[in-house]
DNA sequence: GTTCTCACA
DNA sequence: TGTGAGAA
């Protein structure tokens, strides 16, 4: 299985990408109306982030931190990754931008966990938890 | 118990 | 952005 496909196949409940990004509920689909990001949804209508939208979140958060408004975060996005549409699972088309290698994924999921430990040392079990489907 | 949408102070 | 209501 490809990285590429990884990375958008993930899929995290809200709740564990609060935790992931410190960022509120309220914030999250708050981006997601604005078009930040584009996380998937289960029948039950419950929003599905793979791990493409936790790293935009992060960068979102990133920016909303030095000051940037939605509008602003919107340009700058747009030019890192101008509308993905639809992820297209077809093996011809990928790697057309950044293609992560296996050290590079576990780099970031370590750095996922790290930011969860650093903020809250108590839900270490949980998180890890719901990551560890990523290792092997 | 968790998340969703909508709406209001 | 926060919070609460009401539904799923």
């Amino acid at each position: 299985m490809s990285d590429d496909l990884r990375r958008n196949m993930a899929l995290f409940p809200i709740g564990i990408v609060m935790k992931l990004t410190d960022l509120t509920a309220r914030q999250i689909r708050y981006y997601e109306q604005n078009g930040l990001i584009q996380p998937a949804r289960t029948e039950g209508k419950q929003r599905l982030f793979s791990f493409n939208d936790v790293d935009r979140l992060l960068e979102v958060k990133a920016l909303i931190e030095k000051g940037l408004n939605i509008a602003g975060i919107k340009q700058v996005l747009q030019l890192q990754d101008p509308v993905p549409e639809q992820t297209e699972i077809t093996v011809s088309s990928e790697a057309k931008r950044k293609e992560l290698t296996e050290q590079e994924l576990h780099q970031l999921l370590k750095q996922q966990i790290f930011f969860s430990n650093a903020n809250r040392p108590s839900e270490h079990a949980l998180i890890r938890g719901e990551l560890s489907r990523f290792f092997h």
